[in-house]
DNA sequence: TAAAAATACTCCATAGGTATTTTAT
DNA sequence: ATAAAATACCTATGGAGTATTTTTA
C-alpha cells in the first residue's frame, strides 16, 4: 500500500523499544495479530526485513536501528502538526510557550522575542525559566512549544534542535573575593573556591567545577551572594552591568 | 479515523498550492472525488476547516495557512525516512552526499567529516561544491543528503537547516592592488574596484559589491586572479595561509 | 455555458478482531 | 508449560472510482 502513517511509524517506534510485538499490543490497547500484522506490512511496504524472528522475541534488524532516529523524527513532525491543528480546533488564542534556562543569552533571546512580537503582534508569549531536561521534557510532551537551553550532547529524536549561536560566560567574584586578589585566576584555582551554581538543587552538575557548592535557580541572587563575597559564579557576559 | 498519513498530507498541500481540488487530482492521477473526500476528511479529523467553498475554487483558510508549513515538514521528514528505507532496500553501501559552497567553512567542514570518518568509517562520502541554490535544490529533490550553505533568509519547509556558527571573510588584494595602498580601505571603496566572486557566472549575485566583476566557481583561481592584480576577492580566512 | 466541487452510490482492499497453531525458552 | 509470534478467517470500514447534481464565474 506504500502510504506511510502515523500509527505504523508509532508502532515500529514501539516495537523496538519494547521488542515484543505482543507487549506493544497490550500497550496499545489493540490485538496482538494486528502489531504482528502492521509490521508485516511496513516491512511489504519498504521492501525490508525489520525483525528478526528467530528468536522468541522480535530484535530490529541493523536496517531497523538505523530507520529508528528517523521514523522518531517524523513521528515529531506529525505530532506538532496534530497539535497545532488541536489548538487551532480548541479555538485557542495564538500562544507560545517559551522556556529557557536562566544562563542563556539573556540579551538575544529578548530580542528574538522583541522582533518576533513585531511580526505577530497578536501572539501571547508565555515565558518561564526551566533546566534543560525540565525544558525538554516540556517541549516532548506538548506543555511547552520553544526553550533556550544550553547546549547538549544529544536531544530526544523528536525534537527539532537548533544552534543559535555561542555565548561567553563570565567568572565573577566580588572584589574582595580570594579569586579577585589573585592577578590571572584559572578555572583550576576556581575549583578550590566555593561555587555558587545557577541551578535547582536536584538538577544535575554540568557546570559544577568546585567540590563546595551552593545553588539558586535565581540568577540574580546567585549575583548577590557572588557580590557579598560567598563564592564566585559563572554568568553570561550580557549580565555583566548588572553585577 | 484519526491516523494521519503521508497521502492526506500531500493531498492537502499541493490543494493549498494548486487552489483546486480538480487540478490537483489530474496532477495525482486520481479521481476528483476522492481528493475532495480526502480534504473532507482530514478536515473531520482535525475537527478544523481547511478551506472556504463559497467561491468556485477552495481558498485555504487561516488555519490551513498557518497549517501548511508544518505540513510540509511532516512530508519532508517522512520523505526522508521512506529514502532512507529505499536506499537501504536496494542494499546500496552507505553513502553520505555532500554538498557545499566553496566559501562556506572549509576547515570547519573538514573538521566535522574527519569526525564523521571515525563514527562511521564504513560509509563512503561523496563531496562536491555547489551554489546554494544547487545545494537546496538537489537536497530537494534526494540528489543529496547534506548540504553546507551560508545562511539566507528562508529554507524550504521541506528541509531540515541548521546553524552551525558564524565564519569570518576576509577582503583580500595583492600587495599591489590600489586597495592594499590605502591604509584603512572600507567596503565603499573596494566597491569602485574589480571584484572576484566566488560563483557560477549565472549565480545569484549575494555577494557582489563592485559593478565590475568577474567570477569563477573555483575559490582557488579566483585568489591567484587576486594576487596577479586583476582585483579583490572575499574569502573565508581559513584560506588565508594559501593566499 | 464551462468548469469545478459536492453528492450518491458501488466496490473492493485492508486493518482489526477472534480463535488457533506453531515455536522458542 | 508458558508466553510469544504467526496464521487463518471474518467483518466492518473507508478509500477510490463512476455517474450525477449543484454552483459559480
Amino acid at each position: 500500500m506504500n502510504n506511510l502513517n502515523l500509527d505504523q511509524l508509532r508502532t515500529f517506534v514501539a516495537a523496538c523499544e519494547k521488542g515484543s510485538f505482543s507487549a506493544v499490543a497490550r500497550e496499545m490497547g489493540r490485538a496482538q495479530s494486528a502489531v504482528s500484522a502492521q509490521i508485516q506490512n511496513l516491512e511489504l511496504d519498504l521492501g525490508l526485513e525489520l525483525f528478526d524472528r528467530s528468536g522468541k522475541y522480535p530484535t530490529p534488524t541493523a536496517a531497523a536501528q538505523s530507520l529508528l532516529p528517523l521514523a522518531r523524527q517524523a513521528i515529531g513532525q506529525l505530532r506538532r502538526f496534530q497539535q497545532a491543528a488541536d489548538s487551532y480546533q480548541r479555538g485557542e488564542e495564538p500562544l507560545l510557550r517559551v522556556l529557557f534556562e536562566e544562563l542563556v543569552m539573556p540579551d538575544k533571546l529578548n530580542d528574538m522575542l522583541a522582533a518576533f512580537a513585531e511580526c505577530f503582534p497578536h501572539t501571547q508569549i508565555h515565558a518561564s525559566t526551566a533546566t534543560d531536561e525540565q525544558a525538554i521534557r516540556q517541549i516532548a510532551d506538548g506543555g511547552a512549544d520553544f526553550a533556550f537551553v544550553t547546549a547538549r550532547d544529544g536531544y530526544p529524536d523528536e525534537l527539532d534542535f537548533n544552534n543559535l549561536g555561542q555565548q561567553r560566560i563570565l567568572t565573577l567574584a566580588s572584589p574582595d573575593h580570594p579569586l579577585a586578589q589573585t592577578p590571572a585566576a584559572s578555572l583550576n584555582e576556581a575549583a578550590r573556591h566555593r561555587q555558587i551554581i545557577t541551578a535547582s538543587p536536584s538538577g544535575n552538575r554540568r557546570w559544577q567545577l568546585s567540590p563546595q557548592t551552593w545553588s539558586s535557580d535565581s540568577l540574580l541572587q546567585a549575583l548577590d551572594l557572588a557580590c557579598k563575597g560567598v563564592g564566585w559564579v559563572n554568568a553570561p557576559t550580557s549580565w555583566r552591568a548588572i553585577s
